[in-house]
DNA sequence: GAATTCAAGGAATTTTGTTCCATTTTTTCA
DNA sequence: TGAAAAAATGGAACAAAATTCCTTGAATTC
């Protein structure tokens, strides 16, 4: 039995709902060729499994007056644990900042920050070194999104 | 009559799309303090509006096997607009790579691209050479996924 | 302060989600 | 190979949610 790998009706169905996860089951159920219950069933199970893991709205930054991203590189010489911990916590619990990873390379860490202006993003620069003792810090401004998408790409998903 | 600016509530139904797309117009309208009717209405409202764009399904990166993360920098001397919309056009039919910048500064677009393994960002890197004539690339790889969500700072809002 | 416009809420309706059960298909293993 | 078991399917019944309708209350205009 194929408890994980999903075959290609699977994988349909969470194109459809990486597009638009408001489409009803009966819509999806056409798509995938199958009727409602089965196709209800196997959303419920990608669920239950946690590969469909949740539901979000987006929003239109523009509309909202949150135009400017921000490309945060930091570098740091400590690397102790504890130090560590609480810089991630700092900077986790800072809404601004929309994507934060651990890098190879260059920079130690990389961090996403959406703002509505430059003024915003000094403010919330300020905040952040404020929190937390930051030596190296170098920010890249995006001048435009070309693209922006959360589905990720099922071609190879095995 | 304010045909922009979000209220309050307004706001606080979009914290909670953003949170979970899939709650019941009853539940939201109940957190947000009005009846289920004027809740829904709103929800429209914003749909027509523009300011919510869409509802989609997050997946789990690790669980399809996609656990790897990249940001490629690139550096053109090739200004022209030509070759810069054929540029974009290559890179955003890549459905491996996630979010695609113009940039100010040090490189002048940046890629986040995400793959299975190191092999197959390889394979990715290839492709993309070979569909478009690039110099200058760098690839930083992510460790770690600190942080990833997609909800906007809507505490600035206006 | 009356008229008008706008937002709200309860109830009715429609659509969609979910469960139930019988049937078909696939798999297992003798 | 072929019967038994397991798994997946689909239609119908049911439940829950979305959407519409209509009335009432509040705010704004003139």
């Amino acid at each position: 039995m194929e408890q994980n790998s999903l075959n290609s009706i699977d994988r349909k169905i969470l194109e459809c709902l990486q597009e638009d996860a408001g489409l009803p089951v009966a819509d999806i159920a056409e798509r995938v060729g199958l009727s409602k219950t089965p196709c209800w069933r196997r959303i419920r199970h990608l669920e239950e499994s946690g590969v469909l893991r949740r539901r979000v709205a987006l929003l239109d930054r523009d509309k909202l007056n949150l135009g400017v991203t921000v490309f945060v590189g930091v570098k740091t010489s400590k690397h102790d644990v504890k130090w560590l911990e609480e810089f991630a916590k700092v900077v986790v619990n800072f809404p601004e900042v929309m994507e934060f990873y651990r890098m190879s390379g260059d920079v130690d860490y990389m961090l996403r920050v959406v703002v509505p202006d430059i003024a915003a993003y000094d403010a919330f620069y300020q905040r952040l070194i404020q929190r937390i003792d930051l030596t190296d810090v170098s920010s890249s401004f995006a001048m435009e999104e070309i693209k922006y998408t959360t589905a990720l790409p099922l071609a190879y998903a095995g």
